[in-house]
DNA sequence: ATGTCC
């Protein structure tokens, strides 16, 4: 018999039910045992177990019902941000040559509801979040984990005054004032008069937060340090072909010095700061959670921007520092100078809109812009101009990448086989560990014919004398 | 990458 003013659906949403599965129970149950209920009085009841959902748990026919609203109650609320379905494409360079693992991390990036375009560099590899040699550009956000941890870290290269002969001729004072005047290691820095100095400490930024402002300290301690890892500081000889008009360098060869380094604890203790709020924000499937996003339009979007571009700051500042203090301590003059940075977002322009690119441990390759892709410390590496490839989003590789694991290298490489390599190639080397020996990089050659889309070698530069971090261990 | 979990 049609009742006709049966409660319906509607009417429940109206007293507070949530569409889904509690209120598609609540009218089965009002349907079956309530039946004969007038609607107004079938609502009083359906609003007093939706209120008071424990006073029913002795009923017979309500306690289902009870039970699941209480449990939804209990159950945190689902702010897990769904992941796009239908995947857009990246482009990749040097497919062939990247494992698989940083192929499916750039998928997921690929997936982010805030992704726009995404590239893969001929030396990715699988690294936290974003892979490394990922470029990723979305839509009024900013990745910390598409940072990197190393926020801002960059090469510096310095073309001297200096003949090559010069350097053969003069080793032993070239890697005394190289030992003298950097300071490698994790949590390593300078103390007292071997403190440096420079306009980057009184930067307002510093002031912005009181967890920002605690670090400058330690910041100030650490400036000109170059830290562990891959980073070195090594004299080389650069070559050039043909004469450069934009550097004002004359054909030939020319020692120089390149440095390779970031914004030590500073910049780490910023990424780690904004990656874990941005996890509590932001939260992601379980496959994407190390690229949680603050919103540009949040006070931590901004606070994060503004704390990325001060560790950028800091750690050109180190190389600045490092230069300024080899430079002079070989008494030569600066011909020309080069830098770039591989750990960062930047404001740019894709398709004619505003996005922010992300370019984790890849190098900016607009058209004509300059950079410095180092091989390995006995391999060349390039000083290139950009071509401007829009596929690559204005990208191209930071290194040769590794072909070894740092684990990897250390088991399979012995120490005679590194000190061979570096003899055959006669370079110095001071510190580092198995881990960097060149056997555990790329094919350098093979790297740079995988991205001739995206950049002109300029010159070639040849490591001579390689100071690294010690494997492992402390110094001073 | 970083004194490698605030």
């Amino acid at each position: 018999m049609e009742q006709k003013d049966k409660i319906n659906g509607y009417d429940l949403l109206a007293a507070g039910y949530n569409a889904g599965e509690i209120l598609g129970l609540a009218l089965s149950v009002l349907e079956e045992h309530f039946n004969t209920l007038s609607k107004e009085v079938a609502l009083v009841l359906m609003k007093k177990v939706l209120t008071r959902p424990e006073d029913f748990l002795d009923d017979e026919v309500l306690e289902k019902l009870a039970t699941k609203i209480i449990e939804a109650a209990n159950r945190p609320a689902d702010d897990t941000i769904a992941l796009l379905n239908n995947v857009s494409d990246y482009t990749m360079y040097g497919a062939g040559h990247i494992e698989e693992g940083a192929k499916q991390q750039m998928s997921v990036a690929m997936k982010l509801p805030v992704a726009v375009a995404g590239a893969l560099m001929p030396d990715a590899h699988q690294g936290y979040g974003l892979p490394i040699g990922g470029v990723l550009a979305v839509k009024n956000a900013v990745i910390p984990y598409g940072v990197g941890v190393d926020i801002g870290c960059r090469m510096a290269l310095s073309v001297f005054d200096i003949s090559e002969v010069h350097f053969f001729e003069n080793q032993d004072m070239y890697k005394r004032e190289l030992i003298a005047h950097t300071k490698f290691g994790a949590g390593h820095g300078f103390h007292g008069r071997y403190k440096a100095d420079h306009a980057v400490l009184d930067n307002p930024a510093f002031n912005m937060t009181p967890f920002v402002k605690q670090l400058q300290d330690k910041a100030a301690s650490q400036l000109g340090s170059s830290g562990g890892g891959n980073h070195f500081v090594e004299w080389g000889i650069i070559e050039f072909e043909t004469s450069n008009e934009e550097l004002n360098i004359a054909s030939g060869k020319y020692l120089a010095l390149l440095t390779h380094s970031g914004s030590r604890g500073f910049g780490a203790t910023v990424a780690g700061h904004y990656t874990r709020l941005a996890k509590q924000l932001c939260k992601l499937p379980k496959e994407a959670v190390n690229l949680a996003y603050l919103d540009m339009d949040t006070a931590a979007g901004q606070e994060y921007w503004l704390a990325m571009n001060l560790a950028g700051e800091y750690a050109s500042a180190c190389h600045e520092i490092i230069h300024q203090k080899l430079t002079k301590a070989i008494g030569a003059q600066v011909l020309a100078r080069v830098e770039n940075h591989h750990n960062f977002a930047w404001k740019e322009f894709w398709n004619g809109e505003e996005v922010i690119v992300h370019r984790k441990g890849a190098t900016p390759a607009g058209k004509g812009v300059m950079g410095i892709i180092p091989g390995s410390m006995t391999a060349p590496g390039f000083l290139v101009s950009g071509k401007g490839a829009t596929s690559a989003i204005n990208s191209a590789s930071h290194g040769a990448g590794r072909q070894m694991s740092r684990t990897k290298a250390i088991q399979q490489i012995s120490k005679a086989e590194m000190q061979a390599v570096l003899k055959e190639h006669q370079v110095t080397l001071i510190g580092a560990g198995l881990d960097e020996a060149p056997m555990a990089y790329k094919d350098i050659n093979i790297v740079m014919d995988s991205q001739k889309e995206l950049v002109d070698i300029i010159a070639k530069f040849t490591p001579k004398m390689v100071r690294m971090a010690d494997d492992g261990s402390r110094e001073d």
